[in-house]
RNA sequence: GGCUGGGUGGCAGAGUGGUUAUGCAGCGGCCUGCAAAGCCGUGGACGCCGGUUCGAUUCCGGCCUCAGCCUCCA
């Protein structure tokens, strides 16, 4: 039985997909002002997981995962560069693409785009409007008239009255109420702008997933997740959107994941602690980045550190240690309990570190079949890399995982030490292989002897 | 101030009303020319104070404390 915590709900429940076998799952993807951080990855890297592992477990998933690209923020960058707007929205949607696919991420089945859904967009504020839910200010600015609906607040358990006393938004004359939200935003001149029965202007934020995550979805779907930090405003605008537009409950179950901490606080462009993904890429190697995002829970607070993601090495480096040396073997059968046991971890909300531990028990009975029975570590290899597979992970061969990011010519350079190494200990000129062992060692490379030869691995 | 979610062994990080998480690090042993890796064994924990219970790290209450959200933010 698959649970899942519901951020509306506040708990975990049996999740049951609205059309059997099939799920439907939209993720606000990202605002494409800039390159993504580690908090993004976080974000990402987590509902990649979550949809390979609901596919694994046999639905029929479509996951879409929004492309923001008209925005403030947007508009502003491109003013700094002195950049044409939809320059700035395809160089960085272009990275987007690029981290993604080095985190290994399956890409979204549908990825929809703000600009591509003016239409819609429109339709959906002109309901709005139509029903009452929605003003137009004198300005041409549409708000969304946040005290028409009833369930405001519902998901971040806010309080109206209690809102409206501790209130920081600046006052804008043309609303009605302080709590009030743009959804349609005039344009000021030089802006990127779109017709309107209300003028030339750009939507605002939340209308924006509502319209889109109901076009390629439904009105009522599965699965909305994004960052935790979307939880308020943007995600309770869109139910009061969606709900009001519709008069059907918009999501079955709200995903949100964990924030990344930096330093002690949450990774940010505002606060300026972050490190973007293709910075830590510099560093460290991609699968990585990876396992030490998914070897915390989902819903947890990470800490991003050198030190974390050292950790995240070694643990990789203990499953691909265990895999090399392995032959392909062409099924798993030996699995014994190992994947029911993987199963029923998931199963719990996704429960990563618990599967991870499974991974590492099987780690650790093939370490212990090698030396008894080829064939069955063999198998039980292959069982460990398809599961491996499901979180996204150990798919490489592990001589390269192994050998780090070194280039070729440090390949060559250590392969030509280590060879001279194995002939000094052939001659048992120990003194001699010592001193190119700790050669190697300033290289950052570990040798391993054993009864097969000689071989090395990476260690920094 | 309001609303969430935490505080677990040296570190990271799951989980459980009484019995091993797991990984890294430590200790002893096997293996090794010495190492490394691996294997065998091993020490070490549940923020504080009450309550419920035969028994609580796990349930309940209070307190302290950390982070997130309440403003654009994944």
């Amino acid at each position: 039985m698959l649970q899942i915590y519901n951020t509306l709900t506040k708990q975990k429940e049996e999740f049951k997909p609205l059309e059997e076998g099939k799920i439907g799952i939209y993720v606000c993807g990202m605002t494409v002002y800039d390159y993504c951080h580690m908090g993004h990855a976080r974000m990402l890297v987590g509902f990649d997981m979550i949809t390979r592992y609901l596919r694994y477990r046999g639905y029929r998933v479509t996951y879409v995962r929004n492309i923001t690209d008209v925005d403030d923020k947007i508009i502003k960058r491109a003013a700094q560069e002195g950049a044409e707007f939809e320059e700035v929205v395809k160089r960085y949607i272009q990275a987007m693409d690029e981290d993604a696919q080095a985190l290994k991420m399956i890409p979204p089945d549908l990825e929809p785009r703000a600009t591509d859904h003016m239409a819609d967009i429109i339709q959906l504020i002109q309901t709005l409007i139509d029903k009452g839910y929605a003003y137009v200010a004198d300005n041409g600015d549409v708000y969304y008239e946040v005290s028409k609906f009833q369930n405001y607040g519902k998901l971040a358990r806010k309080d109206l009255t209690k809102m409206r006393a501790g209130v920081r938004v600046e006052v804008i004359t043309e609303k009605r109420d302080p709590l009030d939200f743009a959804l349609w935003k005039t344009a000021k001149p030089g802006e990127p702008s779109w017709p309107s029965p209300w003028g030339r202007g750009r939507p605002g934020w939340h209308i924006e997933c509502s319209a889109m995550s109901m076009k390629c979805l439904h009105n009522h779907f599965d699965i909305h997740g994004g960052g935790p930090d979307l939880v308020f405003p943007h995600h309770e605008n869109e139910i009061a959107q969606s709900e009001a537009a519709t008069g059907e409950k918009f999501v079955n179950t709200w995903m949100h994941v964990g924030s990344l901490l930096f330093r002690d606080e949450k990774m940010s462009k505002s606060l300026g602690n972050f490190c973007t993904i293709r910075e830590a890429l510099k560093d460290f190697s991609p699968e990585v980045l990876r396992y030490f995002l998914i070897s915390s829970h989902y819903r947890s607070q990470i800490n991003f550190s050198e030190s974390a993601i050292h950790s995240a090495q070694q643990a990789l480096a203990r499953f691909y240690t265990s895999l090399r040396g392995l032959e392909q073997a062409i099924d798993d059968i030996n699995m014994q309990d190992y994947e029911q046991r993987f199963q029923a971890a998931m199963d719990d909300d996704f429960n990563t570190p618990e599967a991870l531990a499974v991974l590492f028990e099987m780690t650790h009975e093939i370490n212990r079949l090698k030396e008894i029975n080829l064939t069955q570590a063999n198998q039980l290899g292959a069982g460990l890399k398809r599961l491996g597979g499901v979180l996204g992970l150990l798919q490489q061969d592990p001589e390269t995982f192994l050998h780090g990011c070194a280039n070729s010519a440090e390949i060559e350079k250590i392969t030509q030490l280590v060879q001279k190494r194995v002939e000094a200990r052939q001659n048992k000129d120990w003194q001699v292989a010592d001193k190119i062992r700790d050669e190697l060692t300033e290289l950052g490379v570990e040798v391993e002897d054993s009864a097969e030869g000689t071989i090395w691995r990476r260690v920094r």
